[in-house]
DNA sequence: AATGAGCGTTGCAAGAGATGCAACGAACCT
DNA sequence: AGGTTCGTTGCATCTCTTGCAACGCTCATT
């Protein structure tokens, strides 16, 4: 929509990928090198670029901050940490919040599991939309439209033989899981790893977020996991009852000092 | 330098306060609606900022997702993860990494604490400067002229009745810092918490980033803390090694599965 | 020491593109 | 229904961005 702010903004996930020059910045932009250096220049200004000793550029030190302030304002976060924190110190393994924003699914909290094998995920982090528990329930919850939509559109990466390998594979699992009111992940996205997953509902009904429990096959068996179903499922209720506004919030304990 | 860019970037600290609906937006950049709009739907496109059910504007995934992939860059964080961990699985207490960019320190690795004690800290977010341990070491290695123009420019908030008062005390404390190459926070910051840190240098022999060790008096008292330096000192200078090249790096054992 | 290549930077003229206006449409409240 | 508020669109104006060319710097080569 507007060219200027559009070129400037494309310097950003390029920068991503690495440093990089005014040259190739210039290149990658395909536009003249004295353009490419007023853009920087005034992302530079406002911090989201950042000019190295070797005078190439990479991604500046105020994305960290926007990217912070931004988590806490999402208030269901405020409100499931505490929850997230019990559960994990319940049951002993990982605990993710998920969120789903126009075709992303993203961890916006985590809390590590008790014992010293880890998951690889990372807050801000996009999930693996086709295979993780949490992504379905969030795409579960779309209109049979958008869901349809979404399906097409995405890649099926097989990361294991349990990989969701196709759209039609994907819809009749979202089928299940929207029938159902809980997901599971059982080695779909690293073959040792299972989780399940259940839905935090907002006060219209819908799924604003959902969390999951995860373990390595060698601390639990996927049976064992599910064992703790309902556990996860009363745990996605007390958020979903505070959330929505249903549930007076009783000690809101923060993760401070 | 770039008027559009610079409006539209001016939007995104303005959304960190809080979701804003076009108007307000346009109010507060000082242009109209449908100037607002088109730097709103650019910045959209790029992910930058969601628009939310109400309509109003809020930060975007995008942004959560840069601000990973910047941090994966910072290939001192990659080389000094290891050894913090190992320092906090042998000291128990919590330990950070923070590194200088343009007025701001910022903690770019945090290792929680084994017991259930916590700090108020996160990755990404700026540190307290003026007391902070690793802020001290990193500002200490500025030249004389940068340091004083610095401490001039800071803001001096009294968090307690340690902290830094002035930039007077702050140089003087700066100086102390660079003479004997490491610092402390005492109860700067919060009553109850000290810190110890050490430097990690680059080839160059200059401060690349800082790191240190935080522990509450409940559990140690400062004198207790102190007698960890030597070990946070070999900790640091281990990570300078294979930063700056000069040890062959190890058992890279990365935080995956 | 001199030459040349490579890269970042600056001033400027031309015109592309951003801007604000006014008018429309939709949702909401009285 | 009528009125208000807010987001959206088309358009004419002219500001602001753009690419060019020239400059200066650093570093490597002869």
């Amino acid at each position: 929509m507007s060219q200027t702010v559009d070129r400037a903004l494309g310097i950003l996930p390029l920068l991503a990928e690495g440093p990089a020059d005014l040259g190739q910045v210039a290149d990658r932009l395909g536009v003249h090198k004295s353009t490419a250096l007023r853009l920087l220049r005034t992302l530079h200004e406002h911090g989201l670029v950042y000019r190295q000793s070797d005078q190439r550029y990479r991604l500046g030190a105020r994305l960290f901050a926007l990217a912070q302030e931004a988590m806490e304002n999402l208030d269901i976060r405020e409100i499931a940490h505490p929850h997230l924190v019990r559960l994990n110190e319940t049951c002993g393994h990982t605990v993710h919040l998920a969120v789903y924003e126009e075709n992303e699914v993203l961890y916006i909290d985590k809390v590590e599991s008790r014992y010293p094998v880890r998951m690889y995920s990372r807050i801000g982090k996009p999930v693996a939309i086709t295979v993780a528990a949490v992504a379905k329930l969030l795409l579960a919850d779309l209109s049979e439209a958008e869901r349809r939509a979404v399906a097409e559109k995405l890649e099926y990466p097989l990361y294991t033989a349990c990989s969701t390998p196709n759209p039609a594979a994907f819809l009749k699992e979202l089928a299940t899981v929207r029938e159902q009111g809980w997901a599971t992940d059982l080695g779909g996205h690293e073959e040792s790893i299972n989780c399940v997953a259940a839905p935090i509902r907002g006060a219209d009904g819908r799924v604003a977020a959902a969390m999951s429990v995860s373990a390595p096959n060698v601390v639990v068996t996927a049976d064992e996991l599910l064992t703790l179903l309902p556990l996860v499922r009363r745990t996605a209720d007390a958020i979903s009852g505070e959330y929505s506004g249903r549930t007076p919030v009783t000690t809101p304990d923060r993760d401070t000092v």
